[in-house]
DNA sequence: GTCTATAACACGATAGAC
DNA sequence: GTCTATCGTGTTATAGAC
């Protein structure tokens, strides 16, 4: 019989392999880092890093992981003091610019892998599945927690709306190079009114119908 | 003195190149497409195809051209047939798809190098700038033939926000597994009308501040 | 199952000769 | 402008040790 222990040092070894290749592409840049070098500083043989992971691309999933985790906190926190849809909506977006602002020298390296349409990391994918659910799922409380009176058809479509609306924000992101992201957060703040605004008006008579038709074709052209 | 033949030589080289590339990128896939196997299709040393092109994903570079001015074509005939604003833009836009749609299969991979901040083919880059103004000067055309009555401030932005609209079908696009695309093309179907009314919506009393405060926003967030 | 050590491979890219 | 030779990289293979 094995002791649980070995199962620890499995993970043990994973967990060193991944801080020291974040650590190592957050010093070096993610191209500039090789697997070479990781493993060398990691302690560990070449052979070994690729037994943990299939490739170097892999290593980034452990680094999405990682800052979902710490958005989710930041939101439990912003969902416990808000009560409000817009406040609501504020401060998720606030939080999760907040925790990608200190890796956005590489991000965009990254980022380029999630895009390709082929890979897991992209968040389309199936494998993806369970990290958008979780995402989408934030988006849910914020909408439930909240007072906000709206058909109830919309109401169940607008917690993908607006997740889909958070990955344009971090589209935005990506590309913006202003200091601190400046540009980042004048978005999200000018734009969360506006959202909120829409949202709302989605009650009036005539744009009950355009609300409902968007329902309609995001079931339709949903995988 | 040179003979004026031999800068046509170099330009004749380089578009063997170009075609090459795109034959076998076509043929086997962008991955699989080796720059050896580029320059011994083409008869040509690795070394000159690198002086011709910094690296295999400039190559990428001519595939765009391609595209937008089969697109610029193809929108020509679409605009000067149709009058109303609905209409021209699910022409153009069905025309953008029609265009892509023989690349499916590969543009995946293109599209991960468009996603990259610092690539020079990402549709937000100085490098992309002409292009990019080429694709806006589409929808300009398009909302300036068109007999559409909206608040001049909404309506000089309106074709950067159409093209952007125009992103998000590509994006979509790129993601999209159904036969032929038909997914695509019913998204471009049904949003187009939902765009439309929310474009005549602008006008009214109450939305006239959405749209002003839209535009606000615009100005102040882009590069 | 976890790990080492080293060699080898194919590729993108570059250097330097002609 | 064009070539050949070479480098550095991600990745795989081999051949084992504990």
């Amino acid at each position: 019989m094995s002791e649980p222990r070995t199962a620890g040092k499995s993970e043990q070894t994973r967990a060193l392999i991944v801080e020291t290749a974040l650590r190592l592409f957050r010093e070096n840049g993610y191209e500039a880092t090789t697997m070479r070098a990781i493993a060398k500083e990691a302690g560990v043989s070449v052979g070994n890093a690729y037994y943990y992971f299939g490739s170097k691309e892999e290593l980034i999933q452990a680094y999405y992981d990682e800052l979902q985790d710490e958005h989710n906190r930041a939101c439990q926190a912003v969902l416990e003091r808000e009560q409000d849809f817009a406040p609501r909506l504020l401060g998720v977006l606030r939080a999760r610019v907040d925790t990608m602002v200190p890796y956005h020298a590489f991000a965009g390296k990254f980022f380029k892998f999630a895009a390709e349409p082929t890979s897991p990391l992209n968040p389309f994918s199936s494998e993806s599945g369970p990290a958008r659910a979780a995402a989408v799922a934030i988006y849910r409380e914020l909408v439930n927690g909240s007072s906000l009176k709206i058909d109830p058809e919309f109401r169940e479509e607008l917690p993908e709306l607006l997740w889909l609306y958070s990955m344009g924000i971090v589209l935005y992101w990506v590309h913006d190079s202003s200091e601190g992201c400046r540009k980042t957060y004048l978005l999200v703040e000018r734009t969360v009114p506006l959202v909120n605004k829409m949202v709302m008006m989605s009650r009036l008579p005539g744009f009950k119908s355009v609300a409902r038709e968007l329902v309609g074709v995001i079931r339709d052209v949903r995988d």
